[in-house]
DNA sequence: CGGGGTTCCTGGCCGC
DNA sequence: TGCGGCCAGGAACCCC
């Protein structure tokens, strides 16, 4: 599922296809999450960023004030660049350029979501309205995480899941950060040291996943098409049954908050 | 307002 | 071989 890394991946390569162009037509799924794209029409794009897993693309309008193209990947979402579209019945979204080419979304299982909102207006989203801070900010600190991790009494997986504490983090990587800061997924109060080993696994854990173009389970796919390969480097995440690559001892699966934590029973103690 | 539960979706996989 | 049943899972949404 696309979390921060993956979503970098497709930010890096989708910018300089699309900084530039505008868009002349588009059309949607009738789902709610998706019927906002075509308010995209008229706009040149000017700007490709990323906040946690949220694609932010900058639009200008030939008159009139900015707005932001807003896409959230979900869990099988994917952007790609066509120059015919073809028959899809998984495409939820196509935007038309004014050079001919069209970007595609596509989504077999729409937990995406498209809005197209006043420049920075992200009251419609309340995950990213509420968004924690980048993890590569440098402001964020040892300190200033734990206080961030806190602010809540739940699990801390739970919480990371929340992206209230930090932006981009899923399952898989938080299951990664976790295992490697060897701290339990059900930890309801972490201390200022073990948020630091967190802090320092989770930047760790995503910028190797970055570097790896992500992680390909089954679904994600970069905009060109092609897969990540940091899934041959997962030490935790879909391991269950395995021995942990760290002290032998097997990895096992448990739901917390009706989500599934894989974990070291025995470097990962309560 | 924090927290807990529910819902949206469909391909892939399991067991019979 | 076919098929019913179950699972994964981010975030909106609703309710207390």
């Amino acid at each position: 599922m696309p979390e921060l890394p993956e979503v970098e991946t497709v930010r890096a390569q989708l910018e300089p296809l699309l900084v530039g162009a505008r868009i002349i037509d588009g059309d949607s799924h009738p789902s709610a999450k998706f019927s906002q794209a075509p308010e995209a029409v008229g706009h040149s794009v000017e700007a490709v960023r990323r906040r946690g897993k949220y694609l932010l693309i900058d639009l200008l309008p030939a008159q009139g004030s900015r707005r932001e193209l807003i896409v959230h990947l979900g869990m099988t979402g994917g952007l790609h660049m066509a120059s015919s579209p073809i028959d899809d019945p998984y495409r939820r979204a196509r935007w038309g350029l004014d050079d001919g080419r069209h970007l595609v979304f596509r989504d077999v299982r729409r937990f995406g979501r498209i809005a197209v909102v006043a420049s920075g207006d992200h009251r419609s989203l309340p995950t990213l309205h509420e968004l924690g801070p980048e993890p590569f900010d440098p402001r964020l600190d040892a300190a200033a995480f734990h206080a961030l991790l806190a602010r809540s009494s739940r699990r801390v997986k739970t919480h990371l899941l929340s992206q209230r504490p930090i932006a981009g983090v899923g399952n898989i990587y938080a299951d990664e950060a976790l295992w490697r800061s060897r701290i339990h997924p059900g930890a309801r109060r972490v201390g200022l040291e073990r948020s630091d080993r967190l802090l320092d696994a989770l930047r760790a854990v995503l910028a190797e996943a970055l570097e790896h173009n992500g992680t390909t389970l089954r679904d994600f796919r970069t905009v060109d098409g092609t897969k990540g390969s940091n899934q041959h480097r997962l030490d935790c995440y879909g391991r269950s049954g395995l021995p942990c690559g760290r002290c032998g001892s097997i990895l096992t699966s448990r739901v917390l908050d009706q989500r599934t934590s894989t974990y070291c029973p025995t470097c990962q103690a309560h």
